[in-house]
DNA sequence: ACACAATGTTGATATATGTCAATGAAGCGT
DNA sequence: ACGCTTCATTGACATATATCAACATTGTGT
């Protein structure tokens, strides 16, 4: 599953600076690197899983990953995870346990960081510590919006809401190119795969967006709107 | 709306202290009450309502209050909070909004303390920001199960879960008096009034509940377990 | 005690959605 | 290039659930 250990490069260096760990001083950016190793995953390898303890904060420094929750049966996918970006599940704070699974879904490389080096942190920087409890407030309010939109919205809304997030927020491009599966998609807006297939057949046959191999373009955004908003 | 103000007792006698604010000095503790003002509110009326700023951290001293999210035509209630518990949206860190409302279910007592003081505790004292943390977290994690329940389950796994919930978590008796509306048991179990009251019924007929009044009692809390795994 | 409003209950009906099964397409190792 | 496995697609069908409307019950103010 881990392919290569390297210390290729330097926290101080990385991108991963520039968010959560822009109020780090110096002293404490090289804490956090002499104790971090990078790891690498192939498409569809488990980074955690779901129920195990959780002795890493991971930060996702190339691919794209998912977090989901394995349910009765079935997976909800809480969030696409994309460089750089990290995770850190509820569980740290409460039984070092992970409540959610990761796995990658192109390949990527992760560098992990003991947690306990990560709490030491919070509690000596309150500008660190209040930079994470925002970052856990803004998780908190993407998850409301998450289960209003699948517990109130039909599937064409949801469908739409998840083509908005990929496009906004994941791929962050009009034509993009769906690296995602069908099934994945499906967990998204949490319908069954067939279901999630025929909205896009229905999708493309009023016009709304393309579909041609796995590149998918929205051409009538301000119509998809309309469909996330009435449900 | 607010019927009475006044300073009857004081944070260090009330049993808040020993949850979240079993962290802070004698000296902490009388800061927040010096700024802290109490406030009834009678059986449906707003606490607050999502979208509008937030000053205040609510501390329930008394009664039932709910908290929920008002989506598309309808409402979800995200948590019933029973004294002493706290109300803190993921907002006070990202933009002082509201991200759901909150309502008295029945006659309510709350505390409201400033918010600038409880961020600026948070900054000072390393403990209190830990204890934070733990119980967003917990509150995440309770939240998943919900999502999961909600988009997973069907309507009699999703009742049995709501009735677990109140039994064991909120009203903390067997049989117990059901102070919410069935509007409410629908809002917490994402269905419909009628679903709810349907899905009941048959509880009763097939001797898993009884149902006078508003008084429940659960006869056959294994069979209510079944029904709440099997979805 | 009365009328009126809010809440709860029930039945009939429509429909959104999942399930199952068959087929087609695409990637992959040999 | 071949078979094989995985993934995507489509159709037919069953059913879980919402909606609507009627009616019953409870509470509440006068």
């Amino acid at each position: 599953m881990v392919n290569k250990l390297h210390h290729s490069s330097n926290c101080a260096d990385c991108n991963c600076k520039v968010s959560i760990f822009k109020n780090l001083s110096p002293l404490e950016l090289a804490l956090i690197n002499s104790s971090r190793f990078q790891v690498s995953y192939k498409a569809g390898e488990i980074i955690f899983k779901q129920g195990t303890p959780s002795p890493y904060f991971v930060c996702v420094t190339s691919g794209l990953a998912k977090i989901y929750i394995e349910g009765y049966g079935k997976n909800l996918i809480l969030a696409l995870i994309k460089p750089v970006d990290y995770i850190f599940g509820p569980g740290i704070y409460v039984d070092n346990r992970h409540y959610y699974s990761a796995s990658a879904v192109e390949d990527c490389q992760a560098c992990l960081v003991d947690v306990t080096i990560f709490k030491k942190l919070i509690r000596e920087n309150p500008d660190f510590a209040e930079e994470f409890i925002k970052r856990v407030s803004l998780q908190s309010i993407f998850n409301f919006d998450q289960v209003i939109s699948l517990t109130q919205k039909q599937m064409h809304g949801r469908i739409a809401d998840v083509i908005f997030y990929l496009s906004d927020k994941i791929y962050c491009q009009n034509p993009f190119e769906l690296t995602i599966s069908r099934q994945d998609l499906a967990d998204l807006s949490g319908m069954s795969k067939e279901s999630a297939i025929r909205i896009l057949k229905e999708f493309k046959e009023e016009g709304i967006l393309t579909l041609s191999g796995n590149t998918l373009e929205v051409l009538n955004p301000k119509q998809l709107r309309q469909i996330s908003e009435t449900g």
